[in-house]
Parts: C-alpha cells; sequence; structure tokens
DNA sequence: CACCAATCTTTACATCGTTAAGTTCGGGGA
DNA sequence: TCCCCGAACTTAACGATGTAAAGATTGGTG
C-alpha cells in the first residue's frame, strides 16, 4: 500500500512518513524557485514550507546540488514542453519556426529564476557525469529544436546540413537572446509589452537567412598560445 | 601623500590603513573567482587573502553584490579589450569578425567563472539602477562588436540594417555559444582542442550568412495570453 | 597641535548547508 | 499473526557565511 495515489493526493500529513516527499520538495522548489530567486532559494525555507525537517532532505537527495538538478531537470522537460506545443501539421513551416523560438525565449522570460538555474552549473565536469537525467532532459528539449530544423531541412526551406551543427546555431541564437533579456542586457524585456517578440523575431529571421544560404568550407584560426 | 602609488607598489603592511583596499578587493577578487568558482567565493576568504578582516569591505561596498557588480565591470572591461585586441587595419574583414567572435568565445572559455558573474546578475531592476558603472562597461563591450558590424555594413559586406539590432543577434549568438560551451552543454569544452574553434566558427559563418541576406519585414506574432 | 572623519578591528547574530544520533513507521518473513 | 529490519523522519549540533554594531586607529585639515 506503499506510494499509494489516494494518499499521495489526500496529502494529510501523517506524522512521520510523508509518502511522497522527493516530489513534493521538487515541486514546491519550483514554486520557491520562481518566487524567492536563486540566490535566496534555502533548504530550511523549503522544509518548512512542505511540513518537515531540514535534514529530511538528505534521505532522497545527497546534497543541496542533487536537488538543484532535479528542478532543473523537470525544467527542461517543461521547457520542451513548451516548445512542442507550437508544432503543427499545418500552417507555414518557417513562422512555425519563428513561434517555437518566440516560445523558448518566452519560457525564459516568465519563468526567469528557473530558467537561470538550468544554465547555471558550477563545475561542468562533476555535474555532467553526476546528473545523467539533468543531461538527457537537455538534450531532449535540444533535440525538439533540431527536429524542426530537420523538418525544414527535408522540405528543402533551409540548407542540407548537419542538424547537429547547424541546431547548435539555432540553441545559441535563441539561449543566448533569452539570458541576454533575463539578465538584462537588452533593456525591452522590463515589461511584459510585444517588444521582445519583435525584437526575437527580427534576430530570428536573420539566423534563418543564414541558414537559408549554402554553408562554406570551415577553416579553423590558429590556435592561440 | 594618500593613495601614493609608491606605497601601493610596496604594499607594505601597516598596521590599520591599507592604502588601496578597494582595488586590492577587486583585483584579489578577480583571482580567488577564477580559483574557487562562483559559489564557493567566499568574502571572509577575500579579506583573509587581502591581509584584512572580514568587515573591511563595507567601507567601500555596500554589500556583497556591490562587490561582484565592481569585479564584473572590470570583466567587462578586459572583455572588451580581448576583443579590440583583434581589431586591424588590414586583411580580409569578415575574416576579423569571425577572429573577433571566437576571441569572445575565448574569454568566457579561459574564464568561466568571470563570465558566468557578468551574466548573473539575481534580480535584474536593482542591479540596472544600482550599478550604472556595470551598465555602461557592459555597453561598451556590446559597442566593440556593433562597431565592426557597422564598418561591415560600411563596406558592403553585410546588408545595411540596425546596427543596434544586428548588433544585438551577434551578440546573442557568440553569448549563447560560450554560455551553451562553459555550462557543459557543448561537450567540445572540456579539453582545450580546436574543436570548439570549429563548432564556433561553423556557428559564426552561418549567421554571417543571414547578416548578407536582406531583411525582411518584421510582423509581430500574436502576444500570448 | 588637536580634532574629525574615514578606515579598519573585534565581537556578535541570524541563517545557511550538512552531519550524527536517535525515533517512528511500513512491510516482508517466521 | 507478530516481529523486526531498514527506510524515512526528527532533533541537536557544527562550522561557515553575510552583515550590523561598537570601538580602535589613523592621516589630513583646521
Amino acid at each position: 500500500m506503499k506510494n499509494c495515489p489516494v494518499r499521495r493526493l489526500i496529502q494529510l500529513k501523517q506524522g512521520y512518513h510523508h509518502g511522497d516527499l522527493r516530489n513534493a520538495l521538487v515541486i514546491e522548489g519550483l514554486k520557491l524557485l520562481e518566487q524567492e530567486g536563486h540566490s535566496d532559494f534555502s533548504l530550511r525555507d523549503l522544509a518548512r514550507r512542505v511540513g518537515v525537517s531540514a535534514a529530511a532532505l538528505y534521505a532522497h537527495f545527497a546534497d543541496k546540488g542533487a536537488l538543484l538538478a532535479a528542478i532543473a531537470t523537470v525544467g527542461f522537460g517543461q521547457l520542451r514542453e513548451a516548445l512542442e506545443v507550437t508544432i503543427r501539421d499545418e500552417g507555414d513551416l518557417m513562422e512555425q519556426f519563428l513561434h517555437m523560438g518566440w516560445a523558448y525565449v518566452r519560457f525564459g522570460i516568465e519563468r526567469p529564476a528557473l530558467y537561470k538555474l538550468m544554465f547555471a552549473s558550477e563545475d561542468l565536469p562533476a555535474k555532467c557525469d553526476e546528473y545523467p537525467e539533468l543531461e538527457a532532459a537537455a538534450e531532449a528539449a535540444f533535440g525538439t529544436l533540431t527536429g524542426v530544423l530537420e523538418h525544414l531541412q527535408r522540405r528543402g526551406l533551409v540548407r542540407a546540413g548537419d542538424p547537429e551543427t547547424d541546431g547548435l546555431s539555432v540553441w545559441a541564437h535563441v539561449h543566448g537572446l533569452t539570458s541576454l533579456i533575463i539578465t538584462g542586457r537588452v533593456e525591452c524585456a522590463c515589461d511584459p509589452a510585444p517588444q521582445p517578440a519583435e525584437v526575437v523575431r527580427s534576430s530570428l529571421e536573420t539566423l534563418l537567412g543564414g541558414l537559408r544560404s549554402p554553408a562554406r568550407p570551415v577553416r579553423v584560426p590558429a590556435a592561440a598560445p
């Protein structure tokens, strides 16, 4: 009778065992992150909200980093969903591409603390190896982006190139726009006016122009000392 | 005889007054940041290195955020220098553009903790207003990027468009590449092999292709609810 | 020469992440 | 059915952190 869904829904505090603490921590952590921001996110505060002692997390997560990694993992999942929603079977494919790009940026604008966390791994070698689920979720979101790109390639709407390489260009571009906007380097993000949509669309159309033109041979610049 | 450069060079501890604590904190802070990373950067450790009590900083900085903002400000200055170094009077202009882009990404690869700090402002409205020097330094670095772009425009090597708009595309692109690489989302950054140079060059050439093609009219997608 | 304001120190406080040891519970084996 | 073992949780404590308050020390100005 463990992990009973009924008990999980009712969520009545029955003294000791919570029943589904791990999920509760992640879900409440998402809320707390959006409210308090990345730097003011504390385990004790989170535990207080869930109604549990601060040390209880350590039965489910190795440390704070593991909790944040789990939160970032569902963040990437939600990002992937936000991108997939824009996929249609009808209509202008190029327009769909622009809409997906705008959906990506909007995800960051609407949930800046979560987005920053997702791209704020402190020491990359540790995170890459320690949290394979994070890596998988991130690659899945990336795959949605490249998937649409491959679709455009098959229809001949953009040049035929390596989907990984050109997909990286797309990802870097939308991620760069998002990051600049939510860190305040682009002023148009201060209010939710349609201005950022214009900026993003214009920038993505520029990138699309490059994806239309044929690829040129790549020469490596001399390695720096 | 205050702020005497000789005393500043000799740096002998004369009991109480340090002489040039503010600069010493920023300079040593840059080193500490690269060694320890962003999350392990502590004021007490920094004060220990400079040979001063932990509370001494508060005579020069309002809080930790102000210190980090000062560090990020010189970081943007050094980034601008790294970009300007690539400017030449002779040679292929497009090639120079690619070299500057690679210099940008290399800056982030070589000093990831500093670069992350520069683009990690926690709450944008506060930072934008509180630290005008930071804003100015960031815009100066951005201006170097757009300056080269304007040069390309005057020579007719790219389309004639709004330098601010197209400059943002360039900045977003190189920043996105840098960010993805140093957060471990692009695997090629694990070792300092010439691979990232190839990736970056290829991606920037794609963007250049878009900057060559004529701009299309911008239509704003319907605002989401 | 005396004083003032800036600079720096000591001390203290609340909070944080994390560990250690003890408590409570659920469920599988007898 | 009961018992008991391991997982899930608690309380208590530790060291470290950012920061405020109060006092000591200085260099330059009157």
